[in-house]
DNA sequence: ATCGCATTGATAGTTACTACCAGATTGGTA
DNA sequence: TACCAATCTGGTAGTAACTATCAATGCGAT
């Protein structure tokens, strides 16, 4: 609810020219109560309910495939999920907060930060030895271009106003970045992940 | 000179812990005189003087080479004259500097952002033809994954205290991601970038 | 010596965020 | 119904980052 005329004061008036104290009146509450709820001003666009359950979905996929296509298929099935057919207020909600997020700096960066924080989660999620060095930079590497391939796709979702569906917008950025065999639904490369 | 004592103070005391205020009186300015110099206070972190020219670098490689075999060895290549022998105040500086950006979130968010946005300045470095969408999801993801390389190999280092030498630990953490084959220095492959 | 001109400084104000304490509301129990 | 505990909410006061505006200070050139 507090989030709600957050989100629609921000798009409105815009972030930095939208005072905490504007957003407590919106909602009838007191400033206090919007901080109790939202930490920082950024939390009241970054915080979702939907939590991340991204991480686990890597974990019980299976591990003999390569690393791009535990997380691709994670991601795509994530999205999927999440903007499902009778979900549109959600729908324009997400794309609302997305909006800000990409144009607000101090958004982007704080986004960026839980975006990193998750590539972490994925890295452990793989739960590859950690004595071997060389295979945590390539899971790192692995997840890094995974989620930038995510984020473009967010991107090109959110410019297309969510008229495509975001699932097929993943996959095609997948697709264009470790190539079709690579993405769910694809045939299992013998190989592993990107290696040229 | 007012870098030097900010990051100094903030080792010493906690970035969150010390005020600008304490900052300027450090160095025997006006907290204003800061706020001029330096718009924010992460700003006193995160600015270097070295500028960015790693961009150019990459748009003066052959462009016949794989993506990030153009990247990476601009990486290198900029690292080895960021952190020559003959640069140990600069090195320890720079030591200082990271191991806040690593573990000050305010400080790692706002490094974060500006990662990406030297990510898009790759990308368009690369000069791909704007056209192809896929192209451009393909720039973002090899982009992405070296710059994870890039910071895989920062962390390692600054864990490390700087003792082993910032340009090898990066190129191993490319061989590891993407192969020794795609490093400067290895051979040429006739492919492309990462594809499965 | 004086005139630009850039750098610095002081003052006052806004806003995000915190610590602390007081009242209200809710839900379970006798 | 009456009561108690816990949780939610609100007010007050304070800190600190950042901004706008204007005054003062140094400094080289004519």
């Amino acid at each position: 609810m507090i989030q709600a005329h957050a989100v629609r004061l921000f798009t409105e008036r815009g972030y930095d020219a939208t005072t905490v104290t504007e957003v407590a009146e919106a909602a009838g509450v007191s400033p206090m109560t919007v901080y109790r709820h939202f930490p920082t001003k950024e939390d009241l666009v970054l915080v979702d309910q939907h939590g991340q359950l991204v991480a686990e979905r890597i974990a019980a996929s299976p591990a003999a495939h390569p690393l791009v296509r535990r997380i691709g298929g994670a991601l795509i099935g994530s999205a999927a999920t999440l903007t499902g057919d009778d979900l549109t207020t959600d729908k324009q909600f997400l794309l609302a907060r997305l909006r800000l997020m990409i144009s607000t700096p101090a958004l982007r960066a704080r986004h960026l930060d839980n975006q990193y924080a998750f590539q972490q989660a994925i890295v452990e999620a793989l739960g590859d030895d950690d004595t071997d060095p060389d295979a945590a930079f390539h899971a790192q590497a692995a997840a890094s271009a995974c989620l930038a391939a995510l984020h473009t796709a967010l991107v090109r979702w959110a410019e297309d106003e969510g008229r495509t569906e975001l699932p097929a917008l993943i996959a095609k950025a997948l697709a264009a970045a470790f190539g079709d065999d690579m993405v769910e639904g694809g045939p299992v490369a013998a190989g592993d992940q990107p290696r040229g």
